[in-house]
DNA sequence: ACGGCACAGCGTCCATCATACACTGTATCC
DNA sequence: GGATACAGTGTATGATGGACGCTGTGCCGT
């Protein structure tokens, strides 16, 4: 599968691989605003931002698989081919969706310093955001274009490392790092369709339940969760442990500076 | 169309919210082979073994989209009806598939000693399932049955801790933190439809080249990224830390231990 | 031995979805 | 005052997951 792709798969647009570079581009295009604004014509009756909030809500409400453009569009009283007047495909528009959802990371209150407590803070509020909008866990698997307000979320976090000393590559790991458990802890913690409900700790439990002898170790360890309030300090804990980790090697960065 | 339409919603299964309560049921039994065994009629010629195998073949090879009912039965010479001999729905068969996927964690070797070498060792572990598999990152989004697999890597985990005093609970935790971390960074370094190509990585590059003046901090540090090696060492980055975070926190706990 | 029944595999049918394409009307520029 | 670019619509299409009923098969109880 190349460039050209003469093969049989004509028809639709694509199905699954190399898609990526054409609708990279084109969302790209659509999440940096590098459109082109027409001059002639009728006006437009909708805005990128309109679709992209009646798709959010139906996202919010009902998970990701309800928004279709059908719904999308019936949502704002058109018919779903309007939206293709603004949109190049779902992807694209779910892309937005995504960018808006997460939106721009509010600014660190004028007391916080240091970049420990600034990134506890960034990393509470981008927590916040995925359990506000679940679907953009789904939205953001894979390789995908991202938008200026994810970027900016980023751009925050280095920021609050500019004091560190830490070389710049290991500043854009360490906001990896957080980003990624941050990530991974909203998974743990919100159900497929939406709505957090412990849902990993729960399905874990009932398993546990009926296979005790073949996982002793975990079994015993999972008790211990359930008799505490669940998993309601994942974040937190993992937060700890991560920043604990980073303090440990800004300090030794210092002793031992790179050359 | 047949006289009978006057019923409301029947037919499809389920769209997006609440089926996750029949289907995980459906699937857990699936995974964990609580099947009855079927004693007379012909012989069943595929096996669910075969029928996941032949999904990961066409899931690895082109992503998870390629995994359609279709394709997997012609994989195998058969019809696409003839799995839902085997497979209640799509879903359970991806689960299947993720779950073998993951396969068993190998048994760590005879001679590693200590909570940390072996906690690296399983993290880089996983972290190849997921390369190797990259389908399984999409397949593991939002709430799911958990396979006899999956359980397993976690056990080991929790048994690496043994030693440390640490309470179950928090065992739990530090799994669950580094599957997070591993997770999170197979999901940076592996593009969308399973290639790795540093996807994330040249993403914010061609990001930034566009926008240097918009993020400034997050701009010079990725330039220093982008000077060494790439994104190579994220997972070993977040890893140190993580658990240089988890060894400071055994020895404050045994130090100070818990009533 | 044998007939019924449970179960394998198949063919057909259908609803849903993303998207292509052609058409109609409209607002702006020359 | 057109020509033209663009908005919104209607219709068509191919892919997909899945329901349902049919045909054959092989074990089990009689």
């Amino acid at each position: 599968m190349g460039a050209a792709g003469n093969e049989i798969e004509i028809g639709k647009k694509d199905t699954a691989a190399e898609a990526g570079g054409d609708t990279l581009a084109a969302a790209l295009e659509l999440l940096w605003s590098e459109r082109p604004a027409p001059k002639r014509g009728p006006k437009p009756a909708l805005t990128l931002e309109t679709i992209a909030r009646a798709g959010m809500g139906l996202a919010d409400a009902d998970g990701l698989a309800a928004v279709t453009m059908q719904n999308v569009a019936a949502a704002l009283g058109y018919t779903k081919m309007a939206l293709y007047r603004y949109v190049p495909g779902k992807v694209e528009l779910v892309a937005l969706m995504t960018d808006i959802g997460f939106g721009a990371p509010p600014a660190l209150p004028s007391g916080t310093e240091g970049w420990r407590p600034s990134l506890e803070l960034w990393a509470r509020r981008l927590f916040e955001r995925f359990v506000a909008h679940p679907w953009t866990l789904e939205a953001t698997v894979g390789i995908r274009p991202l938008g200026p307000n994810e970027v900016a979320w980023l751009e925050q976090a280095v920021q609050s490392l500019a004091g560190t000393g830490l070389p710049g590559a290991e500043k854009f790991d360490v906001a990896a790092t957080l980003a990624g458990h941050v990530r991974a802890t909203a998974q743990q913690s919100v159900g497929g369709d939406g709505k957090p409900e412990q849902a990993f700790h729960a399905t874990v439990g009932l398993i546990l339940d009926r296979h005790q002898d073949r996982y002793p170790a975990l079994s015993a360890a999972f008790a211990e969760v359930a008799a505490h309030g669940g998993q309601d300090q994942a974040l937190e804990f993992g937060l700890g442990r991560i920043l604990d980790g980073v303090d440990l090697h800004i300090a030794a960065t210092r002793e031992r500076p790179r050359r």
